[in-house]
RNA sequence: GGGAGCAUAGCUCAGUUGGUUUAGAGCAUCUGCCUUACAAGCAGAGGGUCACAGGUUCGACUCCUGUUGUUCCCA
């Protein structure tokens, strides 16, 4: 008998032992014989803390790792993050403007300097974090995707992809953010519903007196840069025009009347005013019809000189501006409300402005045909499957990928110019200096006659590479880490990054290593509160998950994110599942404490009612560890935990615990005790990977002496049981959960022993039960009749009668209103069955063991009208 | 506007090639219990026209069509 503390003090557990671990070495990973199992992280942002996201999706791998490394793989996750230029640059910039420094006083040096002081302060804390969950990460494989190895597979594998003559420099219209002066990706740009104006504006047509084009638009400030308006060919009210040319207002420029069949007629007045500079559509029609382009913005988003006019004025002031103006001039038609989509800028939430620019870019379609090929034909497995579909749609549409950013954080893109406007690619400005001599020797070229281009990638121009970069298999593409452990087993992620994180790395890995980077693909959802909005920061609606963890305990948060988070689904969380996974760690707490307070008595023999509990126990075990397992192969996390936890909960606490108990005060056998210790421990070991920490303090309670630590035992097998068992339990519940619903109906109190009679009809009675009915439900007897016995209370089950003698008078009327609605429902069910079986179509057509199980459930029923028939008949001659 | 997904109990979800009772689980709700591991608990109970309308079939939550609602992606 072993002192237990009444409760699990969680803080103190989860330190003393994730310590333990790392002292231990278990999360280390090196190549051996064995058989690896891998995941690598979604590298986390440098500037991010943990959020309700990252428990759930660190969560989901650790419980992947440590169940892989139960099994006996040699399982390896590998922690490490990514350096997130622009929202990083954002964070130095603004702590910078803080101590009262600009970005353009410092040189690209200097501001390099700042920012990895900046990464040394605060890029670790998220990792710290998760160390709270219990992540069993490999700590001693930390990377970061702007650390050497990783700075220098960016650079080497844009040389390269420039060498295939996959990368290319060319003006292309891109989102460009006016406030983090950069060009962002089309998946950096969030579309927001705003509630605008549409600008009714007329165009005086050339060589008339009063003719004129109205057209309508949402930005009257880019009129400036009109450089054609366009009709339908179709258009009746326009056709007269074709041809013409029409004067832009304010600016009094003459632009020609183009006709194409892009205009919607149905939209404002169908005619459309083209805007190439600003406009992607207006840009596609301008190359079209070689239209002039006139770029009116600066890139800060003031205006420009070639906007001739409100030079300097920001885009936003210069539309209140203008409206007056063109009223005064005439050409303000009207002006109506109007809810349109507008482009925002991911990290710095300001209006994006379409700019034409010169960027780099990565051609896709090439790429994208295997890496389609992979996901469409189950080399990798999506789970669940349906995102496929997604996937599939976005890489047949594929479009050129603009990798270029005009930040200073990041990997600086390899492109030297040269005096002559030449560029040369290289991994080393001493490599493009050989390089350009070579090409160029007439230029006699010196180091400083060679510049460097001042942007930097796309960060996801490195995170492609991470399944690979970890393991610094760009560099060296044959070492050991590589061969060993790519391709990883899985990958856990949001669906919200499927095509521009895990599309990527399919296509990086099938270009460098000729093999994909992952077999499985697991989706989360996203963690949404419980209004159904996705948690953020701006809408302080997410709980600090470091508090959670504090209040119900790592194991508790871990089981309450869990529990309602099937793979692609949403989990909308509530602080309520941490509570029923902190209740569950209680429970089991408590079980302990039950078992351990146990007095041993070895030369006690085996009561009949143990046996049997151990022998129903050990089927129940293995029949619910062999659903585990399948849900895990399927990667049904959520279905895996909840069936743990009904076999923890229900069939081991509420049921077996209670079956083998011994009376109060009174030990137990050896026998009994050692298997219930022994279901026990198999029990822990299942929990471990969904609530590593207490299990494996109740672990070491539990035993005397721990060969091993429980994070390093192997996972249970399933093993052959009596599973006849399993049928013949139940129904021997039903009998006492009757029982005990008669005991409670009748106010029978239950230290007070009863009599139990049992009348059995047609079918052979299971005495096998019989000695834990009697323990559980405090029989004095149990006696087989074939008589009805008279002034007994009476329960039915399938078509057994029980009868236990009352001491008072049995109250008819009650009885048979309970007979009743039995027998309407079997009568009922009756008509059901025999509607099938009474068709001539579904007895010719049904096969035969459905045919089979309908004459069972005729037979079945018809007893079982007929003996409450009896019971009926009995109570009314009463 | 184009494409995809989803719709089962108050909530979150299972329901595996159509046939194991007249559809299950967890939570929540209600009723009774401080019974000696656990009130963070125990013992029970109620709760669903499987979104709607058709169709295929002996048989449909499951397959097909349409409608409505909803979410996501793309434009």
């Amino acid at each position: 008998m072993k002192e237990i503390a009444p409760k699990f003090e969680a803080t103190v557990a989860e330190d003393r032992w994730y310590s333990h671990w790392m002292q231990k070495g278990y999360f280390r990973s090196v190549p051996d014989e064995r058989e690896p199992y891998t995941i690598v992280i979604p590298p986390p942002n440098v500037t991010g803390v943990l959020h309700m996201g990252h428990m759930l999706n660190n969560t989901i791998q650790d419980i992947l790792i440590r169940r892989a490394r139960m099994m006996g793989k040699n399982a390896l996750w590998v922690p490490g993050t990514d350096h997130a230029s622009i929202a990083t640059e954002a964070k130095v910039v603004n702590k910078l403007k803080q101590d009262g420094i600009e970005k353009s006083q410092l040189t690209r040096e200097e501001f390099m300097a700042h920012a990895w002081e900046w990464k040394e302060k605060h890029g670790g804390i998220i990792l710290e974090q998760l160390k709270k969950l219990g992540a069993s990460c490999d700590w001693d494989r930390t990377v970061f995707t702007m650390d050497e190895a990783r700075y220098e597979s960016v650079i080497r594998v844009f040389v390269d992809l420039y060498q295939k003559g996959l990368i290319y420099r060319g003006v292309r219209m891109v989102n460009w953010d006016p406030k983090a002066l950069t060009a962002l990706s089309d998946e950096e740009v969030i579309f927001k519903e705003v509630n605008s104006k549409l600008y009714y504006l007329r165009y005086k047509v050339v060589g008339s007196d009063d003719e004129w084009l109205t057209i309508a638009t949402t930005r009257p400030e880019t009129i400036l840069g009109d450089t054609a308006v366009c009709v339908h060919p179709e258009d009746e009210r326009y056709k007269k025009y074709h041809g013409r040319q029409v004067i832009v207002p304010l600016v009094n420029r003459p632009v020609p009347v183009i006709v194409d069949e892009y205009v919607d007629r149905e939209f404002g007045t169908g005619c459309l005013k083209i805007t190439p500079a600003h406009d992607i559509n207006d840009y596609n029609l301008g190359l079209k019809y070689k239209l002039d382009t006139i770029d009116i913005f600066n890139d800060n988003g003031t205006l420009s000189q070639a906007a001739q006019l409100f030079i300097g004025k920001d885009r936003f002031e210069v539309r209140d501006l203008i409206v007056p103006e063109l009223q005064a001039s005439g050409n303000l038609v009207k002006i109506e409300p109007y809810l349109n989509k507008v482009g925002f800028s991911e990290r710095t939430d300001v209006v994006i402005e379409p700019k034409l620019s010169l960027q780099w870019f990565l051609n896709m379609k090439q790429m994208a045909a295997p890496a389609l090929e992979v996901v469409m034909n189950d080399t990798i497995a999506f789970h669940p499957p349906k995102f496929k579909n997604t996937y599939r749609h976005w890489m047949e549409n594929v479009r050129d990928w603009c990798i270029s950013r005009q930040l200073w954080w990041g990997q600086r893109i390899p492109a030297y110019y040269l005096p002559n406007r030449e560029v040369i690619v290289a991994n080393s400005a001493e490599e493009a200096l050989a390089d350009a001599r070579q090409q160029f020797p007439e230029l006699n070229l010196k180091a400083t006659d060679l510049k460097q281009d001042e942007d930097v990638l796309d960060t996801w121009f490195s995170s492609w590479l991470w399944p690979i970069s970890v393991f610094d298999g760009i560099r060296n593409p044959g070492n050991e880490d590589i061969k060993y452990y790519y391709p990883t087993n899985d990958l856990i992620t949001a669906p919200e990054i499927l095509f521009f994180w895990v599309a990527r790395m399919i296509m990086a890995g099938q270009e460098y290593r000729n093999d994909i980077p992952f077999l499985n693909v697991y989706l989360t959802g996203i963690v949404r509160d419980k209004l159904g909005r996705k948690m953020s920061k701006s809408l302080g609606n997410s709980p600090d998950p470091i508090e959670l963890m504090k209040k119900f305990g790592a194991d508790g948060v871990r089981v309450g994110m869990l529990l309602t988070s099937p793979a692609g689904n949403d989990l909308p969380f509530d602080e309520s599942l941490c509570e029923q996974g902190r209740n569950f760690s209680n429970k089991i707490w408590n079980a302990l404490r039950l078992v351990t307070g146990w007095n041993v008595d070895t030369t006690l023999p085996q009561p009949e009612y143990a046996s049997l509990s151990t022998a129903w126990f050990e089927a129940r075990f293995n029949e619910a560890l062999l659903q585990i397992n399948e849900h895990f192969d399927r990667y049904r996390l959520s279905d895996a935990l909840m069936t743990a936890y009904k076999l923890v909960w229900d069939d081991f606490c509420s049921w077996y615990l209670e079956m083998v108990k011994p009376a109060y005060q009174q030990p137990i056998d050896g026998k009994t005790f050692n298997a219930t210790a022994g279901f026990f421990n198999r029990l822990l070991k299942v929990l471990h990977p969904f609530m590593p920490f207490i299990t494996e303090e109740m672990y070491h309670l539990l035993n005397e002496e721990v060969p091993a630590d429980l994070i390093v035992t192997e996972w249970p097998k399933v093993q052959s049981s009596d599973t006849s068992l399993l049928t013949r339990f139940d129904y021997a519940a039903e009998v006492i959960n009757a029982l005990r619903a008669l005991r409670q109906e009748k106010n029978i109190p239950n230290r007070e022993p009863i009599k139990l009679l049992v009348k059995k009809n047609d079918t052979v009675a299971d005495y096998t039960f019989d000695p834990l009915v009697a323990k559980l439900c405090n029989l004095d007897s149990i006696d087989y009749v074939d008589e009805k016995p008279q002034g007994a209370f009476s329960f039915l089950v399938k078509s057994t009668e029980f009868y236990v003698p009352a001491g008072e008078t049995v109250d008819v009327a009650a009885e048979l209103a309970r007979l009743e609605a039995d027998l309407k429902y079997a009568q009922g069910f009756l008509r059901s069955v025999m509607g099938k079986l009474s068709n001539e179509k579904f007895m010719a057509g049904a096969p035969q063991n459905v045919i089979d199980n309908e004459l069972k459930k005729k037979t079945d029923t018809e007893t079982r009208i007929r003996v409450i028939g009896e019971q009926m008949a009995g109570l009314k001659g009463v």
